[in-house]
This record gives structure tokens, sequence and C-alpha cells, in this order.
DNA sequence: TATTTAAATTATGTCCTACATATAAAATTA
DNA sequence: TAATTTTATATGTAGGACATAATTTAAATA
């Protein structure tokens, strides 16, 4: 017997109308704050009922690309790259290979990121990372709890993204931050004894204030030796 | 006069249920391929329309959270961080400082890889990566022709996020090919003469074959410089 | 006339009902 | 038993109706 026929298309004609919209967007080279025809004008046009034109936009209106009030209609609005990810991003939902993937990205971010700290850092943004790590040192449960290590750990790590001047960079760290939580307290449940780089948070603080971009990367590659040590 | 009185909540119905929904399947601990109640117990549940709770799937379909089959329903699958993204990453919707994130995200990117690729860098790669240099070299296109050479420079560091091992990283790149495209048109149009540093691709292949992470990670800061130097 | 108030307009937001379609599962037939 | 047809069911699509909010226009009042 011969193999079975090709389907056509089962793509949904939700995710077609969708598709159309962007291209008409970009074809059109419309431009944040203009305003796109309205719901049954596309609904005509597209030989589609309203309710798959409402769908594709409430797609669109998640990602951003466009916003919608009540009377005036649709608008654009500069499509905001992450606010998918955004909602998804949470250890409950997403599957052990992704989780992996998600805490390499962070370990290539941090290392990666020096050049932009560099170019980029103030002495308050020293001065802050500097108090952080004080308060951390002076914190007696620091010793004992490990929350409260993670804690740290993510404070610090986290006002190096801000430090960076990228907001999309920072954003993503932001939300990535879950996950870098739950692979944390996966490796310190599986470790004892939370293994430590050479190179300190104090080390890293020094090294901002008064060291190179250069040096900063490899002792920040330095200090996440034992979680560079897990991969394979 | 007093002020306005605050608006409780303007959240369309869509993105509450949505929320519910996300949350629902957080509690619950839904893994992947376990089935989803139906759109009409949804709703009902929900008390809301059959129509709000299409959207809102609708929604978390194009998320990668769940997906349908006509007769089945609907299951949980693995969502996929990236198919958001994947849409909207356009330089003619996205806006110019989005954009400058995102070659930044690139450079930051490539400098951090280098620990991912010699922990999973194979023979072959580096051989790929020779073959790819070398048809560069031999091509006579190159020194006149602008695209040719970007074309080049793309290949070659594509290859690179691919023998990082990370599938993530790997697609995420993909997808924001065409705004690191854009950018360095845009920057070969200002600088006439294209810059280059003085580490190039061969010596970068060198490093892969017979250097160290450590090498390589300042080798490619190096050859990435021109970049670098645009920022502030 | 100028200002305030009220009504009509208009696009999105929500709800409802009906039917199409695909397909897993059950019933039927060979 | 195995192949086939039927049936049941959940998603997919369509179209109409009304609600809601905000803008414009018209009316009313000072």
């Amino acid at each position: 017997m011969s193999t079975k026929i090709k389907p056509i298309k089962s793509v949904s004609l939700v995710e077609q109308v969708e598709q159309r919209i962007l291209e008409f967007l970009k074809e059109n080279r419309f431009k944040s704050g203009d305003s796109l025809p309205g719901e049954i004008e596309l609904a005509e046009n597209l030989g589609v009922s309203r309710n798959i034109v409402r769908e594709s936009l409430s797609r669109l209106r998640m990602l951003g690309v466009v916003e919608s009030k009540k009377r005036k209609g649709m608008f654009i609005a500069e499509p905001d790259i992450l606010s998918g990810i955004e909602r998804i991003m949470d250890p409950d939902l997403l599957g052990e290979e992704a989780m992996q993937h998600i805490f390499e990205l962070r370990l290539v971010l941090e290392v990666g990121m020096s050049e932009l700290l560099f170019i980029r850092k103030k002495d308050s943004d020293v001065d802050n990372l500097q108090e952080i790590v004080d308060r951390e040192a002076n914190d007696p449960l620091c010793k004992t709890d490990l929350q409260t290590r993670l804690a740290y750990e993510i404070e610090f790590h986290s006002y190096l993204y801000k430090m960076s001047g990228n907001g999309t960079l920072n954003r993503f760290q932001s939300m990535l931050l879950p996950v870098f939580h739950y692979m944390m307290q996966q490796e310190s449940k599986s470790a004892a004894e939370p293994k430590r780089g050479s190179i300190s948070h104090n080390d890293l603080v020094e090294t901002l204030r008064s060291g190179t971009a250069y040096e900063f990367r490899e002792n920040m590659r330095n200090h996440l030796t034992p979680h560079f040590s897990k991969l394979s």
C-alpha cells in the first residue's frame, strides 16, 4: 500500500491569521503608536469570523505587539520579547532538560557579562555590592541556614545583572531566577557540603572596584567552578 | 476635590483566566502528557464563557504549555520558553533599544560560552569549523562583497552555538540572528571600513583545537572588540 | 456665548448557540 | 478474531447579541 497522503495544512486558522497579521504589520512598516484596522474589518478582509481574529489578536496582545483601548481600537506597541517567557518560566512547568539549559545559560551570561559591567559600572554600584557582601559576612544565619545563604547568593548575582545596564538582560535574569533557585537547591541536596569556588563574593567586588574586565571574567569563572564541574 | 477612585482591576478576563489555569496546573503538579479538563468544564468552573477559556488556552497553546487534539482534548506539553520570542524577533517590529540590548546579549553569550564549548566540543566540530574558515579564506567575493562577508561571519558564529550542546542556547541564537544581521549591517554602513579584531576566525579555531577555555574566552573577547568599542 | 450635561457613536469585551471536523472508542460485520 | 462501520465527544469555526468604556457630538443650562 502507498504511504499516507500528505496533510495539506494542519495549522489552525488562528495561527494562520496571527501570521498574516504579523506579516501585514511588517510589510506596511507599522510603527509604534499606529492604529490597526478594527476586528470586524480584519475579519471581513481575511474571510474568517471575528472570533478567530480576536484569538489571534489576543496572542499578539500577550506578546506585547499590540495594545487595545476600549473605543480607540488597537494600536501597535513595541513588542516585549520577554513577556511570553515570563509566564512559563517556572520549575513546576519546565522539564529537566529545559531547566538544565537555562541553568547553563546563567553561567554563560555571568561570565560573559564582565565587559558590560566594566563599561557601565558606577561607584555607587560597587558600594551597594559591597554592602550586600558585608551584610552577608555579618549574618550569623549564613553559616547554618541554606535558605539564607541562597538568598544572599541570589541578591549578589542579581545586582550584577542590574549593573549591566541592559534592561533586557536584567529582566531576563529576574525571570530565570526561579529556575536558578530550584537548581541550586537541588545541588545543595545532592552535595551535603556546599562547594564554593576559591573566589568569594568579596573578591569579585574587589576586582570590580580596582581590577579589569579581563580579571573579573576569570574570577567569575572561578567563582562558578562548582557549578561548571557538574556539567557534562 | 478628592483624588480619583482607584480602579479595582482593569485586567481582562482572558488574562485572569490564563493565570488561573496556569496556577491550576502548577498547584496540581500537572506533568507532561496529563490531560486537562475540557473547555466547557473549565468555562463552567471558572464562571466565564467558553470563548474566554478558548482565548486563554490559545495563548497557552502558543507558549507550548498545552497541546490539543481533536477528540482527545487538551493535554500538557512541556512549555517551550522560546516559542513566544520566535514570532516577534524581527527588526521591523522591535524598537531601537530592544535591538541594542539583544545585540549586547550576543556579545555576552559568545564570550561566556567558551566553557561550554570546551566541555562539549568534538573533533568533528572543530573540523567543520575549519572547513568554514577555509571556505571563507578562499572565497574571492569575501574581499569585495559585504553580504558574503556577513554570511560567513554568521555561519561561523552560528556553528559555535551549535557546538555548545545547549539546544535552548542554540535556538535562541538562531532567532536572534535577524537582529544580529541587521545591527551588523548598520555598523558596516556607519564605518565604511569594517573594523576587525586582531583575532581572526582562524585563530579562534586554532585555540579551540589546541588551546584552553580560558584562552578561547579572551580571544573571542578580542575578536569582538570592534563591537564592544561601540558601546557606551 | 460659554460651560456644563446629556446622548449618540464606536470599538473592544463578553456571552451564547449552532454547527463542522476529526478521531478515539464502541458496535458491527466478515 | 480481525477488519469495518458507526457513534460519541472535544476541539475548531461561525455569527449574532449585548455590555462596557471612552470619545464625539448635541443639547441644555447658566
